[in-house]
DNA sequence: TATGCATCCTCTAGCCGCTAGAGGATCAAG
DNA sequence: CTTGATCCTCTAGCGGCTAGAGGATGCATA
């Protein structure tokens, strides 16, 4: 039943290009234990299989979608075990999903106050600017979250 | 024609209930060189005038609105100089808006990706879980963006 | 076979915007 | 005079990488 021809082997700079997932990031995925250490060449080089290049696929993919490492590797342990319920995986797509929506809802409400700002700003003196104006006097309107939280944290 | 009378002097923690900006962080962007060093109590204490708690509260607004310290460097630069055109600002407060547009429509793509997701999973095994099942086999549809970024990276 | 360049290795440090904690001094109230 | 709140400095950590030093291999071409 298993395969009789062992797949191919990969360098790490061929499964990047393979995964678009960048070699130290590879190396780092390692590290913090969410790829498993491959074999190694005599000289020790790094080499990877087909299971490695799904394994690496599937973080990417879940990366894209936005997933922490910290659900990715649960839902790698869930993919891992494809005999368990999938309430849990569910749930964390769940939880992220409302994670996503709070956090447009926040950027939106951002978006309508800059482009406020800058639809004001007539371009004359600073003492006149409507921006400067606004980051001066502005008291967070519609104050709802007075929770110490900075409401954008976006670095892309 | 400058004010006879002294402006009150508060110690950190009273700045620090007075904007919202915690005491670890007021002392951050001293560090930083965000907020100029105040002078000291005889026993090493940091003592704020008005002043200092007019700018400090310029930069959590502009920080509630998203601004990163860099840009903020800028607009409190800016906001000392009066005379100045704010063509500046304006430009500084348009870059920051398209780039909020822009992550807006990238978590809403994801929110899109997310809740299919979600809605298709029946609650079986993971074996069947289509959420597990997306993470293996998506690959990035509309793929536009082949430019290595991780679409969404927020962490509230 | 020599050479040169690409790729690989490990290790450390840096990015952003804080936050947490150690270990101690000082202050205000009772 | 004690208690507890606040203050001080300093260092380290978060997430998710990225960059660079300094060196060892591997592979193709002359």
């Amino acid at each position: 039943m298993a395969s009789s021809v062992p797949s191919p082997l990969r360098s790490i700079g061929t499964l990047a290009t393979a995964t678009g997932v960048k070699v130290p990031t590879i190396r780092f995925y390692e590290q913090i234990g969410l790829l498993a250490p491959p074999p190694r060449t005599a000289s020790g080089r790094r080499l990877y299989d087909d299971a490695a290049l799904r394994r690496l696929s599937f973080i990417r993919h879940a990366r894209q979608l936005g997933f922490d490492l910290d659900a990715i590797r649960s839902l790698l342990d869930l993919s891992d075990h494809p005999d368990r319920p999938c309430g849990e995986a569910n749930a964390i797509a769940e939880r992220h999903l409302s994670d996503v929506t709070e956090k447009i809802a926040q950027l939106q409400a951002l978006r309508t106050e800059l482009s406020r700002m800058s639809a004001e700003c007539a371009g004359g003196r600073v003492s006149a600017c409507k921006v400067i104006e606004v980051l001066h006097d502005h008291d967070l309107c519609a104050a709802e979250d007075h929770r110490a939280s900075t409401v954008a944290d976006f670095r892309a």
